[in-house]
DNA sequence: TGTTCTGTTTGATCTGAATCAAGGAAACCC
DNA sequence: GGGTTTCCTTGATTCAGATCAAACAGAACA
């Protein structure tokens, strides 16, 4: 409902990552101007759905602000996380008819559009584009098989803790601050970190107080979390213990 | 102790998928020239690493024969499968200097590979080249994805219909066959295939166990499988129910 | 022809997380 | 300010899959 026309001051154009990280980085000016024209915006409210799984796709995107949410239904209502989109983050796959998931706005998301035909035409003739998001797909693989090994063989606990070193991190990086001492608001719901984690809300809320009983986190409410001790954090997660800095 | 000659036929190189399939179809014949100059094959035998996590990786390789499996190990030994590289499936990541998993021969393996600084070279000149490896990559996150929503919400005995109906499906497209009756020899010890799914050897052992007993599929030895009725093996994965016919 | 592997099956028991079931607490809304 | 809704916590119980333990089957080998 809220959405395809832009109330987007241009000037936020600055942080569209397509032109930023796909493109801009080694392209001339006239495929610049080129992309300019192809773009328009989209904003989602929180809780909104931008596509369905199976919805043909006629367009690609990256996030803007906000974060978005891609999940698998199973016929029986389970559901699962596969990917949480971030700023800067891309959406749709270059080639591919349907959607393959549901994407879904966590909070409200503005997103930079552009529609797939001619953004396909400007892969062929601007092969930085082409590579810039065979990077980001490599990154996202990473990432989804660092995901698969939480999900495949961490217990409940390490899940939880595992989920709460990445959004700190994140944060950290975010804000250019050091990670020892990180707050932060959760992005998530209880049900949205079990999906995420392949539990149930219920082992989500007791594993978060178990943290919080031992000192490793400290909650204000539901969502703002301190971790006093990121080093602390990171031993409960099963992760090598270089405590992630080498990235 | 078993590469880096060739002993290969190059008629074999029919089947390898950098020429075939990222390269061949759409590039003039001096491109081809050059990645002809450029391949050389490596041979590893079942069990055989190919890479250590964390290595230096300087070549990048398609699978011609055999299979590879891409696993991260936590710290105490607990393992999980990330990736499975049948024949024409991509190895190593252009533009990443270290690998991101362990990599392993699961039986006798034929790898077509190509040092990665001159592929990454070609790869600027040869726009194809990385437009046909973003599609091949965001179909294995695709794998990834449909393998995440296993890992966190299927049955054990979800878990071992989905992984034999994968199998079949592969095989019976490989021999260009119907999905009615399939036979097949397993790839993957039960260990493997309890690392693929997320469980212990002894739980996987058991389901097939009790398939079998179901009359779901029938045993011949450990390996060799045969699956009487494909769609009521599909009936257990959980799965859509449109018998994966549509791709 | 036994001997030793390695891979597999099966049984008994345990346990971590799911499920079932109440309540609490913050946000929203007349 | 009370009522509704949504989200979260906590307790009691159950159960699927892990763990521990033993035995089995086929292949390699001497």
């Amino acid at each position: 409902m809220a959405n395809l026309a832009p109330p987007i001051d241009m000037r936020n154009c600055g942080d569209c990552p397509i032109r930023h990280r796909a493109v801009c980085a080694r392209c001339d000016s006239d495929e610049l101007a080129h992309l300019e024209q192809m773009k328009y915006y989209r904003s989602f409210q929180a809780g909104q759905t931008v596509i369905w799984s199976g919805d043909r796709m006629d367009f690609v995107a990256s996030v803007v602000t906000g974060i978005a949410k891609l999940t698998q239904t199973m016929e029986d209502g389970r559901r699962q996380m596969v990917g949480l989109l971030l700023p800067s983050d891309f959406v749709g796959r270059p080639g591919r008819q349907q959607a393959a998931y549901d994407v879904t706005a966590v909070n409200d998301v503005v997103m930079c559009c552009f529609r797939k035909k001619p953004f396909e035409e400007l892969m062929v003739r601007t092969p930085h584009v082409a590579q810039r998001l065979l990077e980001m797909t490599l990154d996202e693989l990473d990432a989804a098989r660092e995901w698969m090994l939480l999900l495949g063989r961490k217990t409940a606990r390490e899940k939880i803790a595992s989920l709460l070193a990445i959004i700190a991190r994140r944060e950290a990086t975010l804000k250019q601050r050091s990670l020892g001492v990180t707050v932060f608001d959760l992005p998530l719901t209880r049900e949205e970190m079990s999906d995420y984690l392949g539990l149930t809300l219920e082992t989500v809320s007791r594993q978060m107080s178990a943290l919080k009983r031992e000192g490793l986190i400290v909650l204000e409410g539901n969502r703002r979390v301190t971790v006093p001790d990121f080093n602390k954090l990171m031993d409960v997660t099963g992760d090598d213990s270089d405590g992630g800095m080498l990235s």
